[in-house]
RNA sequence: GCCUUCGUAGCUCAGCGGCAGAGCAUUCCCUUGGUAAGGGAAAGGUCACGAGUUCAAUUCUCGUCGAAGGCUCCA
């Protein structure tokens, strides 16, 4: 199912559309209503987004949201004077620095400036720089214009913003640092015509209702609850059975590839993670540590992660080269405290199981493991019809600080992933700054229903912890060699594929997935014995390694009341059982996408399923 | 954590400074049926929690907790 988009349908580049200019006009013109209506109003930027358009602005009061209409009434005034619009180019910084001091519009001058002021000096020298120049002559003859320090591109008037809408308020911190002040952004959306942007306004309203929160709740997956605490997920009979299913069809795939299952404990000493170095990066997302009794003796936590589990297990015996590569794999399940804020359904959670295992490489073999493992995960993603993803190559940021290792580590480590990508043909995206903290990673990215991008599966080559926790194995050479991890995880976690493949079929999951299979209607009470018979004899048919999934609806409700309610909980077929079928010796076979399919034999209904 | 918005029955929501409402779901009764809601009745609430204003607060104000959207973050 496709997210909710709006880009033009058209190969033509989003930055190139017409599109594009119309949200990047409006959000200018958005600026200027801002500025006539709250004085002293400070803009910074304004660019347009996937589907509409922010501008970020400091204003001298808080903005509330019923201030929207205001500023959106204002904007429609504006664009109906027909002001014509152009892009024009500055020669000089001192001149574009004029411009923007000089401004006619009340209220822009020095004091409102500081943003624009601070934008502008980071223009390179010898860069071109344009405004935002937009004009029209009053009745009397004068001329009014609106300068807004801008790239473009935009349309050629005013009156071509019409169809928009001003939909949110948020914060946002000034150039994406925590440190700096935060401003307020207002989100908008505008379209080519009215009926686009109601289409618009409608999918948004169809993508609610696909919401994995929503739809989780109502198919009976999973709840949260205050009681239980923010960010943790109680799983309902039907989620937990379709994690069973997916943890099946995995593992299965992990023991034909030579993974071996490892279970690790749910606290550890804060020793095994002083070692990874998870503690310094992590400290403030870790659940409140916990001491022993006798007091500072020792300190436990949490497990936020499983990788040094499975490094002490690596280490708990000598390896020789003839064991490599070892791969451990559990379903592994971590606690991290998220920032309130951070929290969304299962999609982020504050606890949460992760499909991991690590790989355990000599240098020779890394770049055929690593093929195996993205090639495991593009499986995974394939067999659960998730086909719709980009692959981001995350790599160190050259300005941050927070990674550990030497240079030359994630030099090759680097390199590794991108020769593996080219060597498989694999089309990638180069992320600086998404790379873990201990090496660069392979991540596969898909959005949501609201169009929102998420990491699922990733693939990390990591020659830093081995090298922190002295890991060895005897090459052929009889000398100690240090081999090189890959982390690994196709799911990402379970908690947030299942939330996506919700979204992504809207409940409606495949057969194989489906928590309930088939419901067994019987017609009248009559015939509910009948109906428990037919379930118990499919309940031992074995379909894709697992019994059937099988439900008997006996409730003295009528026909059409049980077909409803089955259809609304998404259950694949229906079987439906009355005087006419245990006469003749057939079953009525409802699907769920096709409708009624009529009388037939039992057989012939499993042989329809295969 | 920060900005904005929201919290009324299990769910979806209406209401509002003066006795708490509907539909669905639940329970019971009637109906025993052939492909998307059969009929009737009952039960269900500290209007998230705590303070304040008021003769009177579910309604107004403040705080706490929880949720949603965004920012930041994401081993």
């Amino acid at each position: 199912m496709a997210a909710v988009s709006s880009q033009p349908k058209q190969q033509e580049r989003y930055e190139d559309s017409y599109l594009y200019k119309l949200r990047h006009s409006a959000a200018h013109l958005m600026a200027q209503a801002v500025q006539e209506l709250y004085l002293g109003a400070k803009l910074s930027i304004g660019p347009p987004i996937e589907n509409g358009f922010y501008y970020d602005i400091e204003f001298p009061e808080p903005l509330k949201e019923d201030d929207l209409e205001k500023i959106e009434k204002r904007m429609k005034e504006l664009a109906k004077l027909d002001q014509r619009i152009q892009c024009i180019p500055i020669a000089s910084k001192g001149e574009a620095r004029k411009l923007i001091l000089d401004q006619e519009i009340p209220g822009m001058g020095e004091a409102v400036a500081e943003y624009k002021l601070q934008l502008l000096d980071a223009i390179k020298d010898g860069d071109q720089i344009t405004f935002y120049d937009q004009q029209r002559t009053d009745r009397e003859g004068k001329l009014h214009r609106f300068f807004d320090l801008c790239r473009g591109p935009h349309v050629d008037s005013t009156k071509e913003v019409k169809n928009f809408k001003l939909m949110s308020l948020a914060g946002a911190y000034w150039r994406g640092d925590v440190k700096n002040k935060q401003l307020t952004r207002i989100y908008g959306t505008a379209f080519e015509t009215k009926e686009d942007l109601e289409l618009h306004l409608h999918n948004l309203d169809e993508a609610k209702k696909r919401d994995h929160r929503i739809l989780g709740r109502e198919l009976g997956l999973f709840m949260f609850s205050p009681r239980v605490g923010t960010g943790l997920a109680l799983w309902l009979p039907k989620g937990a059975t379709l994690r069973h299913v997916m943890q099946d069809f995995l593992q299965k795939e992990q023991v034909r590839r030579g993974y071996e299952p490892v279970i690790t404990p749910q606290i550890a000493s804060i020793k095994l993670y002083e070692k990874s170095g998870h503690i310094i990066t992590f400290k403030d997302k870790l659940f409140p540590f916990m001491h022993d009794e006798d007091g500072d003796k020792d300190t436990y936590i949490l497990k936020p992660m499983n990788c040094p589990f499975h490094i002490e297990i690596y280490q708990s015996q000598m390896r020789s080269y003839r064991d490599l590569p070892v791969r451990y794999a559990e379903f592994g399940t971590v606690h991290r405290y998220e920032q309130s804020g951070e929290v969304t359904g299962i999609l982020r959670a504050r606890g949460f199981t992760q499909d991991d295992a690590h790989l355990f490489v000599t240098p020779d073999q890394l770049q055929e493991e690593f093929i195996g493992v993205v090639e495991l995960t593009k499986l995974v993603l394939d067999k659960l019809g998730l086909s719709d993803y980009r692959v981001r190559v995350g790599t160190k940021d050259p300005n941050s600080d927070k990674y550990i290792g030497h240079d030359d580590n994630w030099e090759a480590a680097t390199n590794a992933i991108i020769a593996a990508c080219e060597k498989m043909g694999m089309e990638y995206v180069i992320s600086p700054g998404d790379a873990a903290f201990y090496g660069p990673k392979l991540d596969l990215i898909i959005k949501d229903a609201l169009g929102r991008e998420w990491q699922m599966g990733t693939v990390q080559v990591d020659y830093n912890l081995p090298e922190r926790f002295e890991l060895e194995y005897t090459g052929e050479d009889g000398k100690p060699h240090r081999p090189i991890m890959i982390h690994r995880a196709p799911f990402g976690s379970m908690e947030r594929m299942i939330g996506l493949l919700t979204e992504q079929y809207a409940g409606a999951f495949p057969f194989w997935l489906a928590p309930v299979q088939i419901t067994v209607l019987p017609i009248a009470d009559r015939h509910n014995d009948a109906a428990q018979e037919m379930a118990n004899k499919l309940r031992e048919v074995i379909y894709d390694t697992r019994n059937l999934r099988v439900s008997v609806d006996d409730r003295r409700e009528t026909l059409g009341k049980k077909i409803r309610d089955n259809q609304m909980h998404k259950v694949p077929y229906m079987l439906i059982l009355g005087d006419k079928d245990i006469e003749a010796g057939t079953v009525g076979i409802r699907s769920r996408e096709k409708g009624d399919l009529g009388a037939m034999s039992y057989e012939d209904f499993l042989v329809s399923l295969e």
